[in-house]
DNA sequence: ATGAAAGCGCTAACAG
DNA sequence: CTGTTAGCGCTTTCAT
């Protein structure tokens, strides 16, 4: 306004130029109906004991009356805390990961914050243009299921300097923080458990994702040293089935299996799903489980226990994987250092009749 | 700042007092780096079309030099679109509602937006302090599965102005839009279905979430109407489990049925897992399926079609009924009117050995 | 096609 | 314990 006008010297000085007004309460509201100032408002809804309880007990009202719901994206622009924190999974689809999702889905919300959920798909194309969007909301932290392998996400997360988690597996080099478990441990102990148990001639399905195949491998080396694999093979017999993997693969992979090798004793599944798939071909075939051919799984998923036979499989603490992780992040978030950021929540493998 | 201090009169005008800077790229330094204002960066980003040829190169140019993210947070709330979408599910713990989730998150992230999960758990309760939190976040839109029945909830929900889907439910009063199916009609025509199949002592065996049990009173009323109970009786015989169901309350539900009835012919359960429970008992106990006794699920979860007998169950679409909530909630947050809110994607029997 | 100003709703910083 | 002021980083409005 480089020039007045002709008008009024005394003109009003022109109106506010109001915007969109999304026409919501705010905080200002809840403010001038409890005489206080916003910041006042603010306080005795963040920080109660910061108030007196005169104050407490108008502001309380005034928001009730009004039915005032805080904007939180004001309020973490402001204040620089979100209070959100993305989850990266390749599929939701799979069963494998809900029992971390929902521990973290819980953990976070007793504590305020809320799950952002991403799927990433178990190729890894998409898992960079998630991140773009992940940390434009700018979380208080990120939980990946798995550890990042791209280069260019790995810097991305660091750039942005939030915190991470990543799960479900073990690295001595985390981007941050690390809750998992040792794949190639899990291979190497299965193996062992199924040469204790007198099995002699042993083989796999597993899905094709990465860190499947790695416990396939510990396996397998395992096997061969044991004496599992047919003289002069460096490998046991496997299919590899593509993930997320299901009742029908395990059918299908077990045939498969039997049809090239008929000896085999024992098989190793990388999931609960594909096991039940070759317990249930088994009963199709009229063959005997454990007797002629033992079944391991992987996620001790909720109906292993009640099979018939029950499952032996590899437990999998998904719940303290997903509480651990939370709880990283919160600390974290809270300015709290997180003692020892890499936690090895190990495996049990659940000893019972399929094996 | 009432009196000038005594400060000299030309002073420099006190420095900018600078916050926390969170220390991050933003806009701004992207706009220094190209040569033009803020606000052209942001037109470069969001309306490329809007903007010289030459000026979009040198912003693209900037960004990709800087490595900057859009803060999100600051975008939406300037621009009142968050571009979050909230989803409130039970538990996802159930393989259920996977099927909806998933589509959901992709159909949504093909499109920009991202899905904030939240679980409500069976009972309402928690529904209420999670809807507080939602509406925080200013979401573009929720989706709730199942009806809200709180009728706080559905105050409050309207009252936030945010678009609404409900799902896997029918009801003539939505709060908004709906895409879903009838559980009455599910329970009547799998009681006609096994009518047909020459069944005539049949049983459920039901989750004891309000859905199931509707599902299982129209069930038990076209049951009775079809002369498929006990004479004298107005309802047949039933086992109610604890929800989230699984496959030892199917083998535990069974058994129960069989002790108190051991004439029935035919069982209905409210979800694949106790299906599967089911088949387990009568494996483990010799019993034939379907000859004995005939088991209809509900889901047509992916191992269905692979067990061995292969199971008859009602199919329910996730894939529509997410991709469609999310088409509804997207034509809403950009403004195009949704045609017809109210969506009855139905239900498929699909016969397979089991029944 | 580009820019200046204003402000979304909230909270950090610094007084009183 | 309460208030003033100045932004958080972006986009709308209005002008050029």
């Amino acid at each position: 306004m480089s020039t007045h006008g002709p008008d009024d010297a005394a003109a009003a000085p022109r109106e506010k130029k109001t915007r969109r007004g999304a026409g919501g309460i705010t905080l200002r509201d809840v403010a001038k109906l409890a005489g206080v100032a916003p910041i006042t408002a603010s306080r005795a809804l963040n920080t109660p004991s910061a108030v007196s309880p005169e104050v407490l007990q108008r502001v309380r009202e005034a928001v009730e009356r009004t039915g005032y719901v805080p904007n939180m994206l004001a309020g973490g622009l402001a204040s620089n805390k979100s209070r959100l924190v993305a989850a990266v999974v390749p599929t939701i689809a799979g069963p494998v990961f809900l029992e971390t999702v929902q521990a973290l889905t819980e953990a976070l919300a007793e504590r305020g914050y809320q799950l952002m959920l991403g799927q990433s798909g178990y190729r890894d194309s998409r898992e960079d243009a998630l991140l773009e969007t992940i940390i434009g909301r700018r979380p208080d932290g990120v939980v990946l299921t798995g550890i990042m392998r791209s280069p260019e996400g790995r810097r991305r997360l660091l750039a942005s300097g939030i915190p991470v988690v990543e799960t479900w597996d073990l690295t001595p080099t985390p981007i941050d923080m690390l809750v998992g478990f040792s794949h190639e441990k899990i291979g190497a102990e299965v193996a062992a458990y199924l040469h204790r148990r007198g099995c002699r001639r042993v083989a796999t399905i597993s899905g094709d994702d990465e860190r499947a195949l790695r416990r396939h491998r510990a396996f397998s080396d395992a096997a061969v040293k044991l004496g599992m694999a047919l003289r002069g093979e460096n490998k046991v017999p496997s299919v590899v089935v593509p993930a997320p993997t299901t009742l029908g693969s395990g059918r299908r992979g077990v045939a498969d299996l039997l049809a090239g090798h008929p000896d085999i004793d024992a098989v190793f599944c990388s999931s609960d799903l594909l096991a039940l798939g070759v317990l249930t071909e088994a009963q199709a075939r009229g063959i005997r489980i454990p007797e002629q051919l033992a079944v391991v799984g992987l996620g001790d998923l909720s109906f292993a226990a009640d099979l018939h036979p029950a499952l032996t499989t590899v437990r999998i603490d998904g719940t303290t994987i997903g509480r651990t992780a939370a709880q990283f992040i919160i600390d974290r978030a809270e300015g709290r250092p997180v003692a020892s950021p890499i936690h090895d929540v190990g495996f049990t493998i659940v000893e019972r009749g399929s094996a």
